[in-house]
DNA sequence: GCTTAATATTGATAAATGTCGATGCATGAC
DNA sequence: GTCATGCATCGACATTTATCAATATTAAGC
C-alpha cells in the first residue's frame, strides 16, 4: 500500500501544503470542478470564456494546476485541452488523512 | 442531509478556497497534525517550543486556524490550549467532494 | 512563405501573506 | 497594589501571489 513498509512516517508538510496551496484559489477550484464534471477534456477557451479573468491569468492558474500535477493536458491543433489527473482527488484526500489521522507523535517534528 | 432539498447546488468557491487556504501552510499543517494526534488539548507553548518561528508568528497561524473554525481554544490560567474543531477534517473532506463530485454542470458558473 | 487564431510566457504592478520586534492584555504569585 | 509569565495584537518589512498588457510560440489555412 505504501512503498514496502512505511519508511516515511512523518508527513512532508511542505509538500502537503504545496498541494493545498494549489487548490486554495476560487478560480482554480472552479476550473477543477469544471474538469471533474466534464464528460471529456475541456478546451482552455471554455475557461477564458467562462471566467471573468483575462487569458494570461487563466493560463497562470492552469500552470499552477499542472505543476501540482492535478491536471493533464493535450494539444489538438491550435487548441489545448485539459482534464483532471486521475488521482487528483485521491491525492488531496490522502493529504487530508496524513494530517488528521495520527501517525502517533509525528506532529511537533524534529526542527 | 442538506438543508431541506439542496438549494445550494453550486459550490461557493470563495468559501471553499478560503478553507483550503487556511491549511495551505506547512506550519499550520504541523499544528493541525499535532492537535489531531494529541490525546487532549495542546498548550500554545508547545508550538512556540517546537516550531522554528517566533511566538507572534505562532499566534498568527493559530488565529488563521481559529478564523477558519478549524480549531477551538480555551484559556486555563495563563495558558491557552487548542484542540481541533470536531468537524475540521470532515469540513475539508466535504469541500473536496464539492469540487470533485459532479454537481452536473455546476462548473463554469454564471459569471 | 504570410496571416490568423489559441495558448503560453514575460515583465510590471498591486495586493495578500509570513515574519519579526515591540507592545498590550490577562492571569497568577507575591 | 507590583511583578513576571503566556499569549495576542500592532506596525513594519520582505516575499509571494494574482492580475494585466505586451510579446512569443505554435499550429492551421492560405
Amino acid at each position: 500500500m505504501h512503498d514496502r513498509d512505511h519508511p516515511e512516517r512523518r508527513p512532508d508538510f511542505d509538500r502537503l501544503a504545496a498541494l493545498f496551496k494549489a487548490v486554495a484559489d476560487p478560480y482554480r477550484l472552479r476550473i477543477l470542478a469544471t474538469l471533474a464534471a466534464a464528460e471529456d477534456d475541456v478546451c482552455v477557451c471554455e475557461f477564458t470564456d467562462a471566467l471573468p479573468i483575462n487569458q494570461p491569468t487563466v493560463s497562470h492558474h492552469l500552470r499552477i494546476l499542472r505543476e501540482a500535477e492535478l491536471v493533464t493536458w493535450e494539444r489538438r491543433g491550435t487548441w489545448v485541452y485539459y482534464r483532471p489527473a486521475p488521482d487528483a482527488s485521491a491525492r488531496i484526500g490522502a493529504a487530508l488523512r496524513a494530517i488528521f489521522t495520527q501517525p502517533a507523535h509525528a506532529s511537533t517534528a524534529p526542527r
